[in-house]
DNA sequence: GTCTATACACCGATAGAC
DNA sequence: GTCTATCGGTGTATAGAC
């Protein structure tokens, strides 16, 4: 009762301290790309010395990981305020999902090497760090199952083509669209593949 | 006449030395990491200092570069050895393409990094090394050209996809096949996209 | 607890002796 | 052509000031 109200205090300057960090890491990522990324330079923004640093984040990788959990919560957000209305057809509600996943990845490529490939050398994201992304990925299989879309295979093949044309579309045509233009297309090509109605049909087929 | 034969010999024994580095950099490159190569690691396997290294290579992204042209140059070979009867179907066709490219990717984590993604900071393939890649990729336009394909926009779905498999399967489950197994489905996938005709071997899963 | 100063080991790269 | 020596850079460990 006599030492709590300030350690309330001291844990509010502490996170604030974190987040100040993480914001100049993201800033440094952005401009001089994400492995370009040093200690120097973020804790010269926040106004300190890199091993001060230390204090906040236990090494370099701690802040990728911090910035790794930052993205996928980010994104989860995204994800949530995008549902789409449940007598909508599986067809055009994959194309929302697919559609939402392919911006967001596209709009900041920093971000998208930290999300969804491992161009960070050591970098392996913690369990805790991991939650924000498998709740993603487990709310995309939640509502596609809505749709009658259960397989293991029909997800992973609908991860795996959206993600190659993210990866195709930044790797050979960053700022461009040439294979954004393809997402519909890709969806449609799925949706076909597992037998689903043309469109604006019955919503779960068989 | 008189020191041409003594260049002659002076020339081979130092593309000897260069193939000896390059031979280092690919097992320090597949040992560690590739992005984990050092230079006096490479030097130190040949029986050299680091510094020696820069009288064969310019850089280490020069070794970087000569892997590259090395290992799209060897997928070259493999590209052309695998080609198909013209009187074969395109939809087969497409399967041997495709099933030989994830197979060559999904050997070897380093090659692939180096070849089709940009995990290293700084490097950017020159021109010359481009080469072979271009060539690659023209080779297999060329062959499906053959079987009416030669829309770009057909291609760059195409690759797309089988990119994407191969990056959900080193990313998700190396050294397993739960997407190499979606291939072939993918593939039929892409046919019927297409409006190709079916296989008579397997039948439709429509 | 928070931050600084110092130091260490390693990296790619360069200069110059031999 | 290869060496030694060295430079500026990195992440990071730690001792100690406040």
């Amino acid at each position: 009762m006599l030492v709590a109200p300030n350690r309330d205090r001291n844990a509010e300057r502490r996170e604030a301290t974190r987040r100040e960090i993480l914001a100049a890491a993201w800033a440094v990522a952005r401009e001089r790309g994400l492995a370009q990324l040093t200690l120097r330079e973020v804790a010269l923004r926040v106004g300190m010395r890199a091993p001060s640093l230390y204090t906040h984040f236990a090494s370099k990788n701690a802040i990728y990981d911090a910035m790794f959990a930052d993205a996928w919560t980010e994104y989860l957000g995204v994800a949530r305020s995008e549902d789409v209305a449940r007598e909508s057809s599986a067809r055009s509600a994959l194309k929302v999902y697919a559609g939402s996943f392919f911006e967001f990845a596209v709009a900041d490529l920093a971000r998208h090497q930290l999300m969804n490939q491992r161009t960070i050398p050591g970098f392996v994201p913690s369990p805790e760090a991991y939650g924000p992304a498998v709740e993603v990925l487990d709310l995309f299989r939640a509502r596609i199952a809505g749709f009658g879309i259960t397989s293991a295979e029909d997800v992973d093949l609908c991860t795996a083509l959206i993600g190659g044309l993210v990866d195709a579309q930044l790797a050979n045509d960053p700022g461009g669209n040439r294979w954004g233009r393809l997402v519909d297309r890709a969806i449609d090509m799925f949706a076909d593949n597992l037998g689903l109605p043309p469109d604006h049909s019955d919503p779960r087929p068989h």
